[in-house]
RNA sequence: GCGUCGGUGGUAGAGUGGUCAAUUACAACAGACUGUAAAUCUGUCGGCUUCGGCCUACGAAGGUUCAAAUCCUUCCCGACGCACCA
């Protein structure tokens, strides 16, 4: 628990300046802050705070553990924090997930999908292996005395600085007390481990912030902040949950690469330096050839395959590209198809259980749409009495095998 | 506690007795086109349907009416103002 055997860190200027700029929104207390601890060979404990509110990580994690994966190849102490305790009492920030409460079982399950899809990225193994903690450790002990005293740091006007919750009170919308507790608990994690700094999506900087305060007032002790660039959609959102375009971890390299080429051209450049290790000059190759005309199609496959190898690994992306252009560039079909029996209830109760479709509306829509083909000889099937044993095609991305 | 305003589809947000399954935008889905599942354009976008319609929905429950998202009553929830204040 004490760090007594020295580990040695690396004080490459070079590699410490990438490290602070690249992909990163803001520094706090400011950069040369860390960089001339980091360059004094000062081994720092850093953490990544992450809720486990959803059952699988996704592109937006990735960022942040990138930079710990930085850190940790530097020989600095990474933290990786499961808000377990936070997540069974549900993310107010998220009006829709605002009710749920998950259960500890739900939890945990979860919890083992991050770490495992983190360690793709960290290592939680070897001579500097990463940390893996729980905030319910110490937030789970509290009392409301506990609470209270931790509250008596923080005044409304400060909580109101958020500009969530700013924006929220001049629309004239609820702000409860529990979300103004949010913060204070994240904060506390910082007080708790004790922290040298912590890293987080941009998002997050209010929050981190607030743990830097906390660490000051009771610990006098001066945490910094690294607050990573978000990857944001065309249209300026924060690619969340919401958005069609987020890809998770959870999901197979065909998938994965597909998602990637559904990205606009816009995200290509932010997107290769915020969730890949493709050094900068050769990002900045990319841009000037984007800018004399190249095809952006061709640097959004480099992007989907670095991202889908780096997680999935060589082979997978290799696999993956070749089935997306086998599908979509040149019309084909992919390899594991569902296969439909109309044996039993009929074709669209299969079609409805087995998800492919939504309702008998939809279906009856997408006949009259023509967005059923046969792939067998390309006909439009505008009648399901047509449909017999072969392969089809429902739009652009579902097929069905009906035997 | 009193008062005012408000609670609408995946989201935002119109609609204030019939023409409302509900304008519009975003998202989604489909078609055309292409450089890709980009962009753009077009169409669709509660469910069921023998395509005539039928059913379910505008916070909840009742009520008025031939007819209610729209009016009334009660309740729940929120914002704001006033009162109260350990």
């Amino acid at each position: 628990m004490f760090g007594f055997t020295q580990q040695k860190t690396i004080t490459d200027e070079v590699k410490i300046d990438e490290l602070l700029s690249r992909g990163i929104e803001n520094v706090f207390p400011n950069k040369e802050f860390v960089k001339a601890k980091m360059m004094r060979g000062e081994r720092v404990t850093l953490y990544l705070g992450v809720d486990p509110t959803g059952p699988t990580l996704h592109m937006g994690h990735v960022i942040p553990l990138l930079k710990m994966a930085k850190f940790q190849e530097l020989g600095h102490q990474i933290i990786l924090l499961m808000g377990d305790f936070t997540a069974m009492i549900g993310d107010p920030t998220d009006k829709t997930s605002a009710r749920k409460k998950l259960s500890s079982e739900e939890v945990m399950a979860n919890l083992k999908e991050y770490k495992n899809q983190a360690s793709k990225y960290i290592s939680f193994s070897g001579s500097n292996k990463a940390l893996f903690k729980f905030n319910s450790e110490w937030l789970g002990e509290m009392g409301f005395a506990d609470v209270l005293d931790l509250a008596s740091n923080m005044t409304v006007g400060q909580m109101m600085e958020r500009d969530m919750f700013e924006n929220r009170s001049k629309e004239g919308k609820p702000i409860y007390i529990h979300e103004f507790m949010y913060p204070l608990m994240q904060g506390y994690d910082s007080v708790a481990m004790n922290v040298d700094g912590e890293i987080g999506g941009n998002d997050q900087t209010f929050n981190m912030l607030v743990g830097r305060d906390l660490l000051k007032t009771l610990k006098n002790k001066e945490k910094f902040v690294i607050a990573c660039k978000l990857l944001v959609d065309p249209t300026g959102k924060k690619m969340g949950k919401t958005e069609n375009n987020m890809v998770s971890l959870d999901q197979t390299p065909e998938d994965m690469f597909g998602k990637i080429m559904s990205w606009g051209d816009e995200l290509i450049i932010p997107a290769l330096e915020l969730i890949t290790t493709i050094p900068s000059s050769q990002i900045n190759k990319i841009k000037n050839s984007i800018l004399v005309g190249g095809n952006p199609k061709e640097f959004k496959l480099v992007l989907a395959r670095e991202i889908v190898a780096t997680y999935h690994g060589e082979g997978e992306a290799k696999k993956a590209e070749e089935a997306f252009e086998n599908t979509f560039s040149k019309g084909g079909v992919p390899e594991n198809i569902e296969e439909i029996s109309i044996e039993g209830s009929g074709l669209v109760e299969e079609l409805i259980k087995k998800e492919i479709v939504s309702s008998k509306t939809e279906w009856r829509r997408l006949l009259q749409d023509g967005a059923v083909t046969s792939v067998e000889n390309g006909e439009k099937i505008k009648d399901e009495s047509f449909i017999k044993e072969g392969v089809y095609r429902i739009g652009k991305k579902r097929f069905i095998k009906i035997k």
